[in-house]
RNA sequence: GCGCCCGUAGCUCAGUUGGAUAGAGCACUUGGCUUCGAACCAAGUGGUCGGGAGUUCGAAUCUCUCCGGGCGCGCCA
C-alpha cells in the first residue's frame, strides 16, 4: 500500500514537474510513512516540504498542488494538508479488509516477498572454533545469524547458510596435544600440561574415547618429553612451551599418527557443535574445512591470483599484501618469514571460493571484536576483482551473563564459562532466541538469566507467545460453545471491524510486510522482536475490550477471522525467529 | 595514541537513509476476573535524547568538538 502511494505521488508530481520545478525531481524524495497516530489518517508524505526549496514556492501550497494532481483512486479516501506541510492520506475502509483477506490466503506465505530477487547470499555464521563448546557469544551468533538467514530467504533471497571450519593452524594442533596428554594419561604416563593447552573437562571424555579406541597403540617409547617445558622454552614461555609439546608430539606418533589425533578431537568437538546447534534449531547448507581448504590448493591459488593483481610485495622475508590501497591501516602478512601462511591467507582463500561458487553477497556475522579484520579481507576481495560492497560484516557487541544482577565472570581455557548448552538447558531455547534477538547488533547484550528463566509477566517471551495460544484457546470455546467458524462469512463482514481496538489491530497486521523487509534489508533481526511484541499488545487490547464470540454470526466470524489473521502472522514471525508458537502455555 | 561501537525515563532498551506532541517493557501508584486464559488490560507518575557548537524551514538522527563506557590495534588464530 505504501508503494502504491509513492507511485501515485510521483505521478502527480511528474505531472507538475513543467509547472513548480525548475528541475525534475529525484524520486527518491518521495517518502511515504506511517502516520504517526490515527489523527494523522494511515500514511502521511514530506514530499512538499522536501521540495518546496527547488520549486520555490511555501510547502502548504506546494503540497495543495500535488494533492491536486494526484489521480482519482479507489485506495485513497481522502488527502489533507496538515502541519507545516505533510499530506495525510486516509485510506478507504476496504483497503484494510483486503489486508486481512491476505492474511487469511496466504497464510505462512505472508509477509513474503521477492525484493531480493532470487539474488545468491551466502551467511556465515557461529564458525566457533573446533576446539570446545560453545559460548553464550558464539550463541548470539548462531540466532542473529539464522534469524538473519530467514529474514533474507522470507524477502526473496536465495540464501546458502554456511560454517567455516577453523581445523588448521595452531590452535587446533593444541587441542590435538591436549587430548594426547590426556590420552597418556589415561595410558599411566606422567605429563606437564602447557599453561595455554586446554585444560577444560570436556578434553577428557574425546581422551578416554580416543583411548577406547586404539588402546595403548599411541603410546610411544620416548614419551617422557611431554613432560617438563622443552629445554628451549624459558619459564613462563607458554607458546614455546606448547610449541614444543607440537613438536615432540609429531616426532613421537609420526605426522599421519598426530592428524588422526587433530581430526578425532576436531570430529568430537564438532559433534557437539552440531548437536548443540541442531537443539538450538540452528542450521547449514555445509560446514566448511579450512583444513580441506589448504589441501585443495585453493590458499596457494588465490595468493598466486593476488601476486598477479600487483598487490603483493616482499619485506623482512614475509609477503604482504598491500590492504593499505583499499583503506586499511597497514599492510597485513600473508606468508610469514617462516614459510607459513597465515590465517589471513586461508580467509582470502575462503572468501575468494565463496564468490567462485556464484554467492554475488557475502554476509559474515562477527564478533566485534574481530572489527579489525572486515577491511582487509573486502580489499583482498577487491584486489581479485570482486567489488568491495560483495562483502558485509555484521558485528555483534559482546554478551554479558548476569545472574540476579551480578555479572559473571568466565575464561575459555579454564573451562569456567556458561556453555551455550547450560544458558539453554537452563531458559529454554524460546526465551534464549527471543532474548538474544531482542537488542541491536551493535548494542553489547546484557542476558539477565534470572529475567530470562521467569515464568512471570517480566519475561517478553511469553507475552508474544500468550497472544498466540490465546487465540488457540479461543478457537477451541468457540467449539465448546456449539459455534463453528465459518471462514467465507468471515471474510465477507470485515467491514464490521470498525472499533478503534479493531482498527488499530488491522493496522498494526498490516504493517508486518514493511516490518519484515525493513529487518531484513537493514540487517536488523530485532526489529521482528519489537513489532511481535506491539502486535501482541494491541491483540490483548482487543481481547480485553471486547468480546469476541458473540450471537450475531456475521460480527463473531469477522472478529474471529481478524483474531486468526494475527495468530497467523504471529507464528509467521516467530517461525523467522526460531521461537516456537505453542497452542497452550 | 589510532580505529569501531555505545551514551535516550529510576533500570533495560526501541526510535538514528532529518519530519508533526521523543516511545515501550520493568519498577512505582490506582483500577479491572460469578460470563471466551489476569502469563492479560486500563489510567497515572517519570525526559536538559551525555555537554557544547554548527548545518537546516525542521536535529535524538547529519558535521565538528569535548566528556564518559566497551571492544580491537601480532610475521597469533
Amino acid at each position: 500500500m505504501k508503494s502504491e502511494l509513492e507511485r501515485l505521488l510521483r505521478e502527480a508530481l511528474r505531472s507538475l514537474v513543467p509547472h513548480v520545478l525548475a528541475e525534475p525531481a529525484d524520486p527518491a524524495q518521495v517518502v511515504v510513512e506511517r502516520a504517526r497516530d490515527a489523527q494523522h489518517g494511515d500514511f502521511a508524505s514530506n514530499i512538499a516540504m522536501r521540495l518546496a526549496k527547488a520549486a520555490r514556492k511555501n510547502p502548504r501550497d506546494l503540497a495543495q498542488a500535488i494533492m491536486a494532481g494526484i489521480p482519482a483512486n479507489e485506495l485513497i479516501a481522502s488527502a489533507e494538508i496538515a502541519g507545516a506541510g505533510f499530506i495525510n492520506f486516509r485510506l478507504v475502509k476496504n483497503a484494510w479488509a483486503a489486508e486481512l483477506r491476505k492474511v487469511a490466503a496466504q497464510g505462512t506465505a505472508y509477509g513474503r516477498s521477492n525484493v531480493g530477487a532470487a539474488r545468491k547470499v551466502m551467511v556465515e555464521f557461529v564458525s566457533a572454533n573446533p576446539t570446545g563448546p560453545m559460548h553464550v557469544g558464539h550463541g548470539r551468533q548462531a540466532a542473529v545469524g539464522a534469524t538473519l538467514s530467514n529474514l533474507l530467504e522470507a524477502t526473496g533471497h536465495d540464501v546458502y547458510r554456511e560454517y567455516y571450519i577453523n581445523d588448521a593452524g595452531r590452535q587446533i594442533d593444541i587441542l590435538a596435544v591436549s587430548v594426547y596428554l590426556r590420552y597418556l594419561e589415561l595410558c599411566g604416563e606422567t605429563v606437564t600440561f602447557p599453561s595455554n593447552g586446554y585444560k577444560a573437562p570436556y578434553i577428557l571424555p574425546v581422551a578416554k574415547a580416543l583411548h577406547e579406541k586404539r588402546g595403548d597403540a599411541l603410546r610411544r617409547p620416548g614419551a617422557d618429553v611431554m613432560r617438563g617445558a622443552p629445554p628451549d622454552a624459558p619459564a613462563g614461555d607458554k607458546d614455546k612451551h606448547v610449541d614444543g609439546l607440537i613438536a615432540n608430539s609429531r616426532r613421537l606418533l609420526g605426522d599421519a599418527e598426530f592428524d588422526s589425533i587433530v581430526l578425532f578431537g576436531r570430529d568430537a568437538m564438532l559433534a557437539d557443535i552440531r548437536n548443540d546447534l541442531d537443539e538450538f534449531r540452528v542450521t547449514f547448507d555445509k560446514w566448511f574445512s579450512e583444513r580441506e581448504l589448504n589441501q585443495s590448493g585453493a590458499v596457494d591459488r588465490a595468493i598466486e591470483a593476488l601476486r598477479k593483481s600487483g598487490h603483493m610485495y616482499t619485506k623482512d622475508g614475509a609477503e604482504w599484501f598491500k590492504s593499505t590501497d583499499y583503506g586499511d591501516d597497514e599492510d597485513r602478512v600473508v606468508i610469514r618469514a617462516n614459510g607459513e601462511k597465515t590465517y589471513f591467507a586461508s580467509d582470502i582463500a575462503y572468501h575468494f571460493d565463496k564468490r567462485q561458487r556464484g554467492h554475488d553477497l557475502l554476509i559474515d556475522v562477527w564478533g566485534a571484536d574481530h572489527h579489525g579484520y572486515v577491511t582487509r579481507v573486502r580489499g583482498a576481495l577487491q584486489a581479485l576483482g570482486a567489488p568491495g560492497n560483495c562483502f558485509e560484516v555484521t558485528l555483534l557487541q559482546l554478551v554479558s551473563l548476569f545472574r540476579g544482577g551480578e555479572k559473571l565472570q568466565m575464561g575459555k581455557r579454564e573451562g569456567n564459562f556458561v556453555t551455550l548448552r547450560d544458558l539453554r538447558n537452563e531458559v529454554g531455547n524460546d526465551a534464549c532466541r527471543f532474548f538474544y534477538l531482542m537488542r541491536s547488533h551493535d548494542q553489547a547484550l546484557d542476558f539477565d538469566l534470572e529475567l530470562a528463566k521467569s515464568r512471570s509477566n517480566e519475561n517478553p517471551v511469553y507475552y508474544v507467545q500468550y497472544a498466540h495460544a490465546r487465540v488457540c484457546s479461543v478457537m477451541k470455546e468457540l467449539g465448546a460453545r456449539g459455534f463453528s467458524y465459518d471462514a467465507a462469512a468471515g471474510s465477507q463482514h470485515l467491514e464490521l471491524l470498525d472499533t478503534p481496538h479493531e482498527q488499530a489491530v488491522i493496522t498494526a497486521l498490516s504493517k508486518y510486510p514493511e516490518t519484515v523487509e525493513q529487518a531484513a534489508l537493514n540487517r536488523a533481526p530485532h526489529a521482528v522482536v519489537h513489532y511481535l511484541r506491539d502486535l501482541a499488545n494491541t491483540l490483548h487490547t482487543y481481547y480485553n475490550a471486547e468480546k469476541w464470540i458473540v450471537d450475531d454470526a456475521a460480527l463473531r466470524n469477522a472478529r474471529v477471522t481478524l483474531a486468526l489473521a494475527v495468530q497467523q502472522v504471529i507464528r509467521n514471525g516467530l517461525e523467522i525467529l526460531g521461537v516456537s508458537a505453542p497452542e497452550s502455555m
